[in-house]
DNA sequence: TCCTAGCCTGGACTTTGTCCAAGTCAAGAA
DNA sequence: TTCTTGACTTGGACAAAGTCCAGGCTAGGA
């Protein structure tokens, strides 16, 4: 279900090794988060890296279990933590696509959609044509100042279908 | 955090209709409920009773307290499952906005998505131009059977902006 | 009126998330 | 390099939302 990341590095071994794709988005963030004034702690650096991929909405205790692996002291508190400071800063983004628990997309600085199996729980990162906001027109908006839209596709992924 | 919003005048004064409108939409679920083999209890009247309306869009704890009011012996057990049950065949939408407790929308039987304000979680049901679905190109699916796109509009209500 | 499958209840339990006091440590200053 | 300090982390208690279950109750058919 969840894709499994295989870039399961030592924390040390994280920021000196060799810039391929997925590694810049990390090295960004890490940037960003210093340049905020965030104290870059071995915890951060753990969830920052968890959080590191395509397609990645893990929900805050698949973030901690996965953490642990890495930093076995890390506790659940500083997970919420650190991913409710990341969402406050816009660094990644909350998705509730189920109504249990909230899942974390590190994806944040590409506009994008949510498709989710409702077979399995499988959540994909599609981009919709067009701006879904212009659907809905004035006389729909009742005096709102509307700012976003959020379309959640659902259906059978290949393999549950 | 729900709405100090005084832009929620009271569910009826919305849309200016007629209060036979909204009976016959509560004999029709209740009609519908016992065509389907069920019971008709208390519970499930005084729950279908709470739901009933235009822009209802109730927690579970919120149909609770306001089913207690009717019938102060109905347990919260029975709630969750009349609710569980009537989202199981159709007759209510579960809507999972803010990531928090889930709420229930009565107005299942017509195709709507909803607006949010950001500001005091009012939700009103609204109707987009055109299919959403369409918007997602074939390349973007991934080989999912895709049924249905649920759109969540976000912005500021004239109260709160 | 009686019977019984289906319904309801209260309470225990789980999951998800928040809060706090006390201890720890990253990073700037000396 | 060592010191200092305020930001960060920890573990545990707590809260909110939801699920499960044994035992009692009742709607509706016979």
């Amino acid at each position: 279900m969840e894709s499994e990341c295989r870039c399961v590095l030592s924390t040390d071994s994280f920021e000196a090794r060799s810039p391929a794709v997925t590694l810049t988005g990390m090295s960004d963030l890490l940037e960003r988060l210093r340049g905020r004034g965030w104290r870059l702690t071995a915890q951060r650096r753990v969830v920052a890296e968890v959080l590191d991929g395509d397609h990645v909405h893990l929900t805050a205790d698949e973030v901690h279990a996965r953490a642990i692996e890495r930093l076995p002291e890390i506790s659940r508190a500083t997970v919420y933590n650190t991913l409710g400071e990341m969402v406050s800063i816009g660094e990644i983004i909350e998705v509730a696509t189920d109504g249990r628990a909230k899942r974390y997309d590190p994806n944040a600085h590409r506009p994008h959609q949510h498709l989710v199996c409702s077979g399995c729980g499988t959540i994909r990162d599609v981009r919709p044509q067009g701006d879904p906001l212009a659907a809905l027109p004035p006389a729909e908006r009742f005096g709102f100042a509307v700012t976003a839209a959020e379309v959640t596709y659902r259906g059978l992924c290949p393999d549950c279908s």
